[in-house]
DNA sequence: ACTAATTACTGCAGGAAGTGCAAACTTTCT
DNA sequence: AGAAAGTTTGCACTTCCTGCAGTAATTAGT
């Protein structure tokens, strides 16, 4: 499953030109938002500026991204990709389960910010702007739905929903973590080591 | 602390006419929502219809609640009450830092619809309309800092960011858990159990 | 190279949430 | 009764976001 090519095979093939001013677009409008909310604020920092910013009406603004968060995230929703899914089915029962919900989450956060725009910058707004969190939160919720659905093909409903309510927890504490060092590190192993020391505290808590 | 009387103590007195009439208004707002949510799903109830199904003004409804949400809980916001806050202190240290904060948070949330709106409604409109989950979430989120703030009290940051990470976690599973019975029972027992189903989940995906 | 079909960009009109301000009205106090 | 204090309302305004229709740019066909 490691080298699976999306695209239809025949060659990476020169990318158009119109698929070109795409990116660019697009590219644009990620970084005027990076840019104004990390100097402003969310609150502070208006589709309208993020626009002129970067050169675009606001109708294309919505064109690109659905919300100002998915513009600061720089990507209109998370996916879940065939391959993620199907590597998460491979597997079957609960053994591993939680592990590998961190891996299907963590593989699909780090499809921000891929065409060519600095990942330092996406991290520094998120850990400088907490007050950014729950929006973020509230845009994963989509996500949300469609990862318990996965996960109740291994588990019944009940636990497969806690089981993802944990580890979307997880990304919740990503979030507001201090500054995040651990960012740099595979998500998916900081996911899954968050999952483990409220697991730990939990535990603790009782004797 | 079974028996606190949050009011001044010296007699319940007589409520003033402008009192009554301040909590006819403010219930008769969220009854409306409620009632206009419950019907027609979040996204189809309109601030304005709350209004006139209420018969008050869209600014007057803005005086009561800040969003609309907030006015399906019934709630301006989620507050930490004096006498919460010091049964929360009492203990000092990790030793029952979850249930202690399960306390807490049931406590905050068993706060919603006091003033005679049936608590049946809300958990209806909760169970059955499930897209507001991740708005109630955002609602909670200033609570949230408070919270962190009490916990690290007891605690270092980071484990204190991640208890309350996991009880929060809890109330999410709360939101989207099928029709709950269970919201019967004390809150904050449902809510440690959660959290204690989430611990097993976690240890068992391990060995 | 010129035309035709796609496809992207833009403006405009408008809905819905939410806020500040000042006028109008109600309750309360003296 | 009249002043003081508090509540409700209308109005103008901002921001986020969507549908629609027209324009402009890219690409495909000849």
């Amino acid at each position: 499953m490691t080298t699976l090519n999306p695209t239809p095979v025949p060659a990476a093939a020169a990318p158009s030109l119109r698929e070109r001013k795409k990116v660019e677009t697009r590219t644009a409008i990620h970084e005027a938002a990076l840019r104004l909310v990390a100097e402003n604020g969310v609150e502070h920092a208006s589709v309208d500026a993020i626009c002129s910013e970067a050169g675009v009406s606001t109708r294309t603004f919505f064109n690109y991204f659905p919300s100002k968060v998915s513009a600061v995230v720089g990507l209109p929703s998370f996916v879940i990709t065939d391959a993620q899914r199907d590597a998460f089915l491979e597997r079957d029962g609960e053994r591993w389960l939680v592990r590998d919900l961190c891996a299907l989450v963590g593989g699909i956060m780090d499809a921000t910010s891929r065409d060519g725009v600095d990942r330092q910058a996406i991290r520094d707004v998120l850990s400088r702007r907490k007050e950014i969190a729950p929006d973020i939160i509230k845009f994963a919720a989509e996500l949300r739905r469609d990862i318990v659905a996965l996960a109740e093909r291994r588990t019944t409903p009940d636990r497969a929903q806690l089981a993802v309510t944990l580890v979307m927890a997880a990304v919740d504490s990503a979030l507001h973590r201090p500054l995040d060092p651990a960012f740099d590190q595979e998500f998916t192993e900081w996911l899954f080591e968050a999952v483990m020391t409220m697991q730990a505290i939990a535990r603790e808590s009782l004797d």
